[in-house]
RNA sequence: GGGCGCUUAGCUCAGCUGGUUCAGAGCAUCUGCCUUACAAGCAGAGGGUCGGGGGUUCGAAUCCCUCAGCGCCCACCA
């Protein structure tokens, strides 16, 4: 191996393991007699590109679907992605306007031909990146939310819903977006805090010379007003109690009514009511019986019935209207003010508006209800836990959720019009035509009318991780009844009512269990400088640009080093050098193992046998570790133990412990002791960096056709000599302590050093000190010699008698030093042991140990004292 | 307006049920090394009154109160 280059390659073995994985189908998964493992992966967008949010998201179901696989479980990852009907048929629309094809020139079977090319062309484009990744997906279970059995499933659910009386269809103010011309649910809509103006209108009183003010941020929906509305409890507005005003420029008369709901404090305490275009207003409207005009279209330009500016956007009125309101001497005032505007979730650079309109909905409450209990109770474990507060105070607030949209992208809605209105719901036209006809016996198939709209496209990613294993056609077969509740949920807190809190109530409604076990939320990717990873601000790195730069083992660990669930991550791709410079550590490590020469005869040294009882501790004590931190979901951390346990302890203490001397063979029982470790190092990693480890692991030994790390078993901890590890700790000290005094003293590795060592001894340490310090003689207790430096490890002073010239006065200082320290040290533990409370209260061992700390800085000072008295002689 | 969270070294963060794993890690900085696995490396070093104030306790980064700053989520105040 020695030909080997010093720096690991990642694209010569990267393509290659994918490769021989997917050919032996190692990521393949079917029911069987192990414990199953499930992550449905949370279904991208199926014409998106990959970004770091990804890469985070999908590193960690990696991990844990590869540790669960190394545990003996029968894992699966199911991968898919999502139809994104807004955001998708917004993309295909405008890419036809590009072409110079409007959508509404077209049917809507020509619209969807496009719309599945642009599928067809770009669509799982962003699956092929995640293989870059290391992504272990069951790609032959690969699912799309508008394909057959996914499509069928939303319908076979729309309709058992709207028979169990939870779908209705109803007139309601919904949050429109005028660009996509749909409705939108609630969670949709994202409101931002603006710089606005705040306008004071003046409503002349009929029949007075007085106005009635009314302040507003949208002075161009007045011509939508068909009332004033004050408080009936508001002493200044009490005169306009029974009047009517006229309605600025539109001069239309309209009442004043009178409703609790008006704030006394804001303005002037009147307010000009818009059924058609604002929800409290319709409220308001409905319960005085007012008239309502709507007086936009669909995309928000000014309609007929309004009567004026009919046809202009609804902000160049804005800017209009006030100018003629100005001119006309209407208004009072404008002031700025800070107002919160909303936006389209999907079309992010779009207002929406209210607009009264017919929809599809969908009763939450009786869904809630099971989907609280379930989290609030613990059957699904939310990490972090600060997430179940968010949770429960949507649940229990919820409210119907709108699932119709007005696109032709996504699965239509099943329902039915009969020419007088009726409306019969069914999977299929056929069914619906039977239904039809119970109803009314002559009508035929040209006579049903399906409802235009589509339904929202979490309407279908609800359903995954039932739909995924036809559980809703299909509920009892062999698949859910294995796979089924999923083991974990990876996913961002953004869509946890979008999709989380969704799943569960489809879990418990429809499979009438939990969908998953454990939801880990990851955190945002954000940059340097903490602003959220966005294309238009091209702050987000190509993630595949990046793993050609620094390996997918180096991106993966640079994004685990700094991703601490729920927590933000501020990425800076330094971190993915530092998981770079840890692939050649690996590499290296492997490079001097697997160079050595192997002598049978070769005794093996105390040093290097030492050395291994140690690491076989070592590695112990590490394991428990990382399996508590895995049961707490903290990945992160888990990642450094393994990290440190690498570079630290195998590589700094254990492998210079015992590697041969320069150009002499190494003793059979360490070489393959030493070749056991790394097989259980690779094995903890393989998680983390399934590519490298793959590639050192078929190189370790040889292997059978087929065989994969990916399914080699984690190693497990055994119970471990704490004893070894406390000796090997205080050598540690002592090599560092010499290593100090080499530094100061610029005595070169090479030169060899005596060391004089005062006091209790463990002689374990002998062999292990003389390796690593490279000591020709170790004496005890000898008298000191002037010229020598000191350093106190635990209670045993090591004194080294330097030849050549020494600044005394040097060494002085520093020993003074650390005197002093050690004095004062004492003085705060007397303290505490004088204080009679403390030793009457605090546990038995606490105190103990106080009393150890005691003794241990005495002879410490002791040592310290002497040493200072022998240099000062 | 309501709720949640954060503030520890120059930067990013660990620090669980108060007490030798309590002041830590990585990166950055500085010093010395091309020591035959690794300069993408090795060996050292410096650096923090744990946001301010108060309280509980024998003992507080850790628990409580309060102030300040930051972030996120929810909500129909025009």
């Amino acid at each position: 191996m020695s030909e080997l280059p010093t720096k690991y390659s990642p694209a010569d073995v990267e393509g290659k393991w994918y490769d021989y994985w997917m050919e032996k189908g190692l990521f393949k998964s079917s029911p069987d007699a192990r414990e199953p493992f499930v992550i449905v992966i949370p279904p991208p967008n199926v014409t998106g590109v990959l970004h770091m949010g990804h890469m985070l998201n999908n590193t960690i179901q990696d991990i844990l679907t590869r540790r669960a696989r190394m545990t003996g479980k029968n894992a699966l990852w199911v991968p898919g992605t999502d139809h994104a009907s807004i955001a998708t048929e917004a993309k295909v629309v405008a890419k036809l306007a590009k072409e110079g094809i409007k959508k509404s020139s077209l049917t809507r079977e020509q619209f969807l031909e496009h719309a599945w090319d642009w599928t067809n062309t770009y669509g799982g484009i962003i699956l092929k990146q995640l293989r870059r990744l290391g992504a272990s997906c069951d790609w032959s279970r690969t699912a799309f939310t508008m394909d057959d059995i996914r499509s069928k499933s939303v319908l076979r659910v729309f309709v058992e819903l709207y028979n169990q009386g939870l779908i209705y269809r109803g007139k309601r103010m919904v949050n429109w977006d005028p660009k996509a011309k749909t409705a939108l649910s609630d969670a949709e809509v994202i409101y931002k805090e603006e710089h606005s103006k705040l306008y004071h209108l003046k409503y002349k009183i009929v029949g007075e010379d007085e106005y009635a003010i009314v302040a507003t941020t949208r002075p161009e929906t007045i011509m939508g007003d068909t009332a004033m509305c004050i408080n009936p409890n508001d002493p200044k507005n009490a005169h306009l109690k029974g009047k009517r005003v006229i309605v600025p420029i539109v001069g239309r008369e309209i009442p004043v009514i009178e409703d609790e709901y008006v704030d006394i404090e804001f303005g002037t305490g009147c307010l000009k009511v818009t059924p058609a275009h604002d929800a409290n207003d319709y409220m308001l409207g409905q319960k005085h019986n007012l008239e309502s005009i709507d007086i936009f279209n669909d995309d928000a330009t000014v309609s007929e019935a309004a009567g004026m500016y009919v046809g202009m956007d609804r902000f160049a009125v804005r800017e209009q209207i006030a100018k003629d309101l100005e001119a006309a001497g209407l208004i009072a005032k404008i002031e700025n003010y800070e107002n919160k505007v909303g936006y389209s979730e999907r079309n992010s650079d779009t207002v929406t508006e209210p607009r009264l309109s017919d929809q599809w909905f969908l009763k939450m409450e009786s869904l809630a209800k099971p989907a609280l209990e379930g989290v609030e109770n613990g059957t699904i474990r939310f990490i972090p836990e600060k997430y179940i507060n968010t949770y429960r105070h949507w649940m229990t607030e919820i409210r119907d959720w709108c699932i119709s949209r007005q696109l032709w992208w996504g699965h239509r809605i099943p329902a039915y019009y009969l020419p007088n209105g009726e409306i019969v719901v069914a999977e299929t036209t056929e069914e619906a035509l039977e239904k039809a006809k119970k109803i009314n016996s002559t009508l035929t198939a040209d006579d049903l009318r399906q409802d235009e709209d589509t339904l929202d496209t979490w309407f279908s990613s609800w359903l995954w991780p039932i739909s995924l294993f036809n559980g809703i056609l299909d509920p009892d077969n062999e698949e859910m009844r294995y796979y089924y509740p999923t083991a974990d949920l990876v996913t961002g807190p953004d869509i946890i009512f979008f999709w989380v809190a969704r799943m569960i109530m489809a879990g418990y409604h429809f499979a009438g269990k939990q969908p998953f076990n454990n939801v880990y939320f990851t955190g945002i990717v954000r940059d340097e400088i903490g602003r959220k990873m966005s294309k238009q601000l091209g702050n987000s790195p190509d993630p595949l640009e990046l793993i050609d730069q620094y390996g997918a083992d180096g991106v993966r660990v640079g994004l685990m080093l700094c991703a601490p669930a729920g927590n933000d991550i501020l990425f800076d791709t330094k971190l993915c050098e530092t998981g770079r410079n840890f692939c050649n550590k690996i590499w290296n490590a492997f490079r001097l193992v697997k160079g050595w020469e192997v002598n049978a005869t070769t005794p093996t040294p105390e040093s290097a046998e030492l050395a291994a009882k140690w690491f076989k501790a070592k590695l112990s004590q590490s394991i428990e570790e990382i399996n508590d931190l895995f049961s707490k979901f903290r990945i992160s951390e888990a990642l450094k133990v393994i990290y440190s346990l690498f570079w630290d302890d195998f590589s700094s203490w254990y492998l210079e412990m015992a590697k041969p001397a320069y150009g002499s063979p190494v003793d059979e029982p360490t070489y393959k002791v030493t070749l056991g470790f790394f097989d259980s190092l690779l094995r903890l990693l393989h998680p983390f960096m399934p590519f490298i480890t793959e590639e050192l692991w078929q190189h370790l030994e040889e292997r059978r056709d087929g065989e994969s790390i990916m399914y080699a078993q984690c190693p497990m901890s055994k119970e471990f000599d704490n004893d070894i590890i406390k000796v090997m700790a205080h050598a540690q000290e002592v090599v560092n302590g010499l290593r100090n005094i080499r530094a100061e003293k610029n005595i070169a590795n090479k030169e060899q050093i005596t060391v004089n060592i005062i006091g209790n001894w463990d002689s374990r340490e002998n062999a292990i000190i003389t390796k690593l310090a490279n000591i020709a003689e170790i004496l005890h207790n000898q008298e000191k010699d002037a010229a020598s430096a000191s350093f106190i490890a635990g209670s045993v002073e090591i004194n080294v008698p330097l030849s050549g010239n020494i600044d005394t006065a040097a060494e002085i200082e520093r020993l003074t030093k650390d005197l002093d320290y050690a004095k004062g040290f004492m003085a705060s533990v007397q303290k505490k042991l004088s204080n009679e409370r403390f030793v009457a209260n605090a546990p038995e061992q606490v105190v103990e140990a106080e009393r150890k700390k005691l003794s241990d800085s005495q002879a410490k000072i002791e040592s310290l004292t002497k040493a200072i008295e022998a240099l000062t002689k």
